[in-house]
DNA sequence: ACCTAAACCTGGGCGC
DNA sequence: TGCGCCCAGGTTTAGG
């Protein structure tokens, strides 16, 4: 699931929804998810939500937070007796709280983990210590015109690249690079100043896009209260394959970009 | 520094 | 229906 879009929308439901509620009990049912800390959260309340990058983190009272990562099959779905049960077989971790309520960690391919951090410390954990600045928020032009600069690899292995800037996976990568009129493998210090500009704002129009509708359902992805967001209804170019480009007609091709399937306009992105 | 393929896993879709 | 193959919102690692 897991761009910035759908990990957004995760957390700021769960802020409504787990703020106040404590841990009672933590049931890890694989533990390569949660290799280990457990114990330090049981007995704790929930503060607050933060996100950097994927990376969704909890923060309790008792100064020690955790850290959630989906990568491409991972839901985290918050229930209550209000809420449908979104227990299944693919639930590899509940975190029991007061009230009656569950948070469920799901994941098909149990590629995603969860970690325990002191509070303090979460932004000095290797993972979220390498993020790049992220759009909507700390990327700015001049940055973002330093990154491209800075290398001649394709512009949409930059974008997927996390250390460079964080949040933007394949679904947006590709949506916004056909949004700008650019392609995909154009090395990223050869775009100009208006595509540099025109890339930034394509990049922050769709993820607030993505926001919008809670993120693509293409296929895992769930919000936290277990329903399915809706940009996939919109996706410009990404998944498209064989289908009529929504500017010109052409006929929508998929290639291999950096090892990430990647779709284009060829007529419209040059 | 950069590139690729493979690895981690499982399920869905398609062609035959 | 079944089987084999390819694909998948991510990231890491091994090898060149």
């Amino acid at each position: 699931m897991p761009e910035l879009p759908e990990v957004e929308t995760i957390r700021s439901q769960l802020e409504k929804y787990l703020v106040g509620h404590k841990i009672e009990k933590i049931d890890v049912r694989v533990a390569k998810i949660f290799a280990s800390g457990k114990e330090k959260l049981v007995g704790g309340r929930v503060k607050s939500l933060r996100r950097f990058g994927k990376v969704l983190v909890i923060d309790l009272t008792n100064g020690y937070s955790f850290l959630i990562h989906l990568k491409l099959t991972g839901q985290v779905v918050f229930s209550s007796p209000k809420l449908p049960n979104k227990e299944s077989s693919y639930t590899h971790v509940v975190f029991h709280l007061d009230k009656n309520a569950n948070l469920f960690f799901n994941d098909s391919r149990k590629f995603g983990w969860i970690k325990v951090e002191k509070t303090a410390e979460v932004e000095a954990e290797p993972f979220v210590k390498k993020l790049g600045p992220e759009p909507l928020k700390n990327l700015t032009l001049k940055k973002f015109q330093e990154i491209l600069a800075s290398t001649r690899r394709p512009v949409k292995i930059l974008l997927l690249d996390q250390e460079k800037l964080s949040g933007v996976g394949n679904i947006y990568a590709n949506d916004a690079l056909w949004e700008a009129k650019i392609n995909p493998r154009r090395p990223a210090n050869s775009l100009g100043l208006s595509e540099q500009s025109k890339l930034l704002g394509a990049i922050e129009e769709i993820l607030k896009i993505g926001l919008k509708y809670q993120g693509a359902s293409d296929q895992w992805y769930i919000t936290a209260e277990g329903k399915k967001g809706r940009y996939q209804e919109h996706f410009l170019v990404y998944g498209r394959v064989g289908e009529s480009c929504r500017r010109c007609g052409a006929k929508i091709r998929r290639v291999v970009v950096g090892g990430r399937g990647t779709f284009i306009c060829a007529n419209c992105q040059k």
